[in-house]
DNA sequence: TTGCAAATGTTATAATGTTGCAAATTCTTC
DNA sequence: GAAGAATTTGCAACATTATAACATTTGCAA
């Protein structure tokens, strides 16, 4: 059914972001793709935590590196990114989270806690598989799928059960 | 299963907003919010089309009218409408389109054509039920479901059927 | 070691969305 | 119908997000 229940469960997150760019170096490998210092460290960034960062906090913390970045770095980094399905964009958010399937090819659906901002990412297979259902219904072919579903994490659901 | 095949099936347009107007006045009048007239243009242009309309086209619009139109007049008209169910905003496109299934609160899932650009709205209880379940089972509260399918309308699949 | 393609730097600007406050309008209550 | 409250609008400035265009550098291959 669902996959990982990162970040809600609690985690060693370095080991986690050791992980990230280990795959992302191994998938860059793979596909021939270069993995130049600035789109690591960006895909570094992203993954500090599992709350999306907007690209402008990257620059931000770029520019505290020293980095003598313009939004277009950032921007481009993100995109590759992006393509190399390492990153996805949260387009609720205008916002950017480290990809945790990283390598497959896939639509993921995303649920946003709104009071932590946490994002966990899922594959469902009856989600998608109802999607495209509904989508041939009206003889549409999908290419992209979004899901970003707004909500409660367990552990804010905890805090405050009665918004 | 689904609902209407608007805008891909060919319909009486001007019928279709005078609808969508007569429908937005019972509704506010049922929950005494009140469709002042610029509300009510930028409704009107909303629906001009099935294709999803940005912020900033509208003011445009309302510019040629002769409206002395700033930004906010503009996002507060589009808040309004989408906090009584007439618009929707399209997160990846950010722009917005008129609601079909107006009155009903509900969490629509769009088609979207990336050739034509019109927007089908639908209402899929398995996709919503597959969302629900997929959550519960994260233990996650859904409140906001976003879903937005990319891909080809039936009348451009035809046009291009090999891209 | 030259030459090409990919990646980056740099400047400017476009597109989208918000804040804050004052003025006008509408609604309510007397 | 007038006073006062609440909602809506006007307006100016500004904040945030994203892209365009073109020069420069870097990495790689012939």
């Amino acid at each position: 059914m669902s996959t990982s229940a990162l970040p809600y469960r609690p985690h060693n997150h370095d080991a986690c972001v050791a992980q990230a760019l280990a795959d992302a170096r191994a998938i860059c490998q793979q596909q021939n793709a270069r993995l130049t210092p600035t789109r690591e460290r960006v895909l570094e960034l992203i993954w500090q935590s599992h709350k999306p960062l907007g690209a402008y906090d990257v620059l931000a913390v770029l520019t505290e590196d020293g980095h003598n970045a313009a939004p277009p770095t950032v921007y481009r980094a993100l995109d590759f990114l992006q393509q190399h399905g390492l990153v996805h964009r949260i387009a609720s958010l205008n916002a950017f989270v480290g990809c945790t399937h990283a390598g497959k090819h896939h639509n993921g659906m995303f649920l946003i806690c709104r009071s932590c901002s946490n994002v966990l990412e899922l594959t469902a297979p009856e989600v998608a598989q109802a999607v495209s259902e509904a989508a041939s219904a009206e003889a549409f072919q999908p290419e992209d799928v979004m899901i970003e579903v707004a909500g409660l994490c367990p552990a804010c659901r905890v805090d405050a059960p009665h918004d």
